[in-house]
DNA sequence: TTGACAATAGACCGACCGGTCTATAGATTA
DNA sequence: TAATCTATAGACCGGTCGGTCTATTGTCAA
């Protein structure tokens, strides 16, 4: 399902065939999902939220230097992205993208699941150093930075354009962080 | 068509639906576009890209400053997806994320698209004094965090995720370009 | 053993999908 | 005017969509 989601996203996949590959008939699903696709999705977004958040939960804490995590994490997508030939990227995205103000169940747990993320990097940031204003700004950049290259690299069918804006992010964080003055906006 | 790909996505919009608002029966799109709906997509990726980068040159020329470009661009985008209700993002994007490895066509007019839009960019940021290499960087990083920013902000029905990583942004590379000194990545 | 209920299984539904095909209208030649 | 060719028009196709509905199969309590 959450490859399923990932590689097509919400309108490509269709429910039949992804209940071919559960092996599982129509009624499982609407037993356990009366909300039918939509429900579905929801789940599949906490559920990847969920593991979003432990994932990013181990890197940080492996090291104390959120920057260096970030590179790290943005290089291991990276590897992630190529190996699939470029039919995966992150599935959040793509569902958010395809939704509408109408799909509100849909819409809010993509938004918590963003928002929770942007807690958990501005965090770190600010235990690192950073004033919490300019933490959360720079949580909110890092998560759009990773949304977007990885779209650029889908496209491309190289990790080019994903790699040059992770190093531009790294370099401008450190630059920020290693000197305490804020920058003027 | 552009408002319903930009809405709702390619797997979103129906063929039907689309001709019954452009008021055209389906012979015609076939004459035009044998190669049917993926045709069609590819033209209206081109013709978003167009206007894209006319948009870019006139706001990157009306000021000599890039970054106040950036920003400038930046607020007219969240107001432009406030006013739609929060429906409207970056066709580019929402397409991308659609599509699959097969789709070749379509992902080579959004990677040219992309490689277009930040060839500009980087002109621009070089022009302002910043190193070639270092001028690539900023400017996937500056699609990059346009194309995400949007990602969270239509999906939380406010601009503030965008917002916040605008002025992150905007801060960070005025304070690269304020000092000549490179970051250290 | 039997009754009740949750879970499983899949046939089936109308709607709509993208795409093809034939028929007509309009323009352009000779 | 007749012939030709492009453009318009929409009926029609098989396939698939998301979703509903009726059986059937466990499972556990009485």
């Amino acid at each position: 399902m959450l490859d399923a989601l990932r590689t097509r996203g919400y309108h490509g996949v269709g429910l039949n065939e992804l209940l071919t590959v559960a092996q599982a008939p129509k009624g499982v699903l609407y037993h356990h999902f009366p909300g039918g696709k939509a429900e579905l999705a929801v789940c599949a977004i906490e559920s990847v939220v969920a593991k979003l958040c432990t994932d990013l939960d181990k890197v940080l804490q492996r090291t104390d230097d959120p920057v260096d995590a970030l590179g790290a994490w943005m290089a291991q997508a990276q590897r992630v992205l190529a190996s699939s030939g470029f039919a995966s990227g992150c599935p959040l995205a793509t569902i958010a993208l395809e939704s509408t103000p109408d799909d509100e169940a849909i819409r809010a747990a993509l938004a918590d699941g963003f928002t929770a993320i942007r807690a958990r990097l501005a965090d770190a940031l600010a235990r690192a150093g950073m004033a919490h204003e300019q933490a959360r700004g720079a949580a909110a950049l890092i998560v759009s930075a990773y949304e977007g290259a990885l779209v650029q690299a889908r496209v491309a069918g190289n990790v080019q354009a994903m790699s040059d804006a992770s190093e531009a992010l790294v370099g401008l964080l450190r630059l920020s962080l290693g000197r305490r003055d804020t920058p003027k906006a």
